[in-house]
DNA sequence: GCTTGACCTGAAGTACGCTCCAACCGTTAC
DNA sequence: GTAACGGTTGGAGCGTACTTCAGGTCAAGC
């Protein structure tokens, strides 16, 4: 497998693979006759899973960290687990926080719909500290 | 509020705020003498909802965007529900993402552990097609 | 009156994560 | 042979989102 292929597979462009193996993400694979590199098939799960941590929110420093440990063997195992543990919890706080957003993108989209609809919204909204309407509305109110 | 007031409030920096204000994120408050910036409380609702666009993924465009919305009052609360309701998918299709990677954390921290307490791990693990388990672990066997 | 702390401005610097470019080389199809 | 295609390198450039800095002003407490 060259440079293109995995990038086909893998969905990130030949330019940010060899960013990845520059700055150490990826190993170096094996070079053919005119220099190319050649990939084994397993590289792909490794980029994959790289990929998954980068976009649930793992930093470079941390991705670095995690494949210089994976470079070392077994003997990293548990470091290895303890940083993927402490990811799960930031994933866990992330889904908190998204599902928290999902309730307040729903509140919104509701009352600007019967806004919309020019229905006469009840001032008691603004006791709700959660969104940003009331000053919103007000800002629409007195600047007309 | 002075500025201060409002970054201890919001836990965004002064710095940051001014840079919000520079971009156009946040509207110019009113002066006091001094030439120091006087909030009024509702900007603060305002901030809060700007970090939660910013915190579930919304970009800096789109924030702009929205922002710039807001400034124009009522005439704008369809455009900035369908924006908002276009998060609330993205924000729903990152749950599902993060949804995911916390099984395959799971898994993985799982066969760890069972690798740590010295465990045979059954070769069949490699043909799951969600982690590298198996590059991992081949590269550990064939390199000690 | 003087110090302290908070604030002001404009501009430069930083970190992440690519992305693009120029100039070149090697393989394959025709 | 030659054109197209995919690959190589080193280095520059870019977008996001701040963060820091230099050099100054202003208000309040002692």
């Amino acid at each position: 497998m060259r440079i293109g292929d995995l990038a086909r597979k893998s969905g990130l462009s030949t330019d940010t693979l060899r960013y990845y193996e520059r700055i150490g993400l990826i190993p170096a694979p094996l070079r053919d006759g005119g220099g190319r590199r050649v990939y084994d098939a397993t590289v792909l799960r490794w980029v994959d899973f790289l990929h998954r941590l980068k976009s649930t929110g793992m930093g470079i420093k941390d991705r670095l960290r995690y494949a210089e440990l994976r470079m070392q063997g077994a003997a990293s195992l548990t470091m290895r687990r303890k940083m993927l543990e402490a990811h799960r919890e930031k994933v866990e706080s992330d889904i908190r926080r998204l599902t928290e957003t999902l309730e307040v993108l729903d509140e919104k989209v509701d009352l600007y719909r019967r806004m919309e609809a020019g229905e006469t919204v009840d001032p008691a909204f603004e006791s709700c500290a959660r969104t940003e309407h009331a000053g919103a509305a007000m800002d629409e109110r007195t600047h007309r």
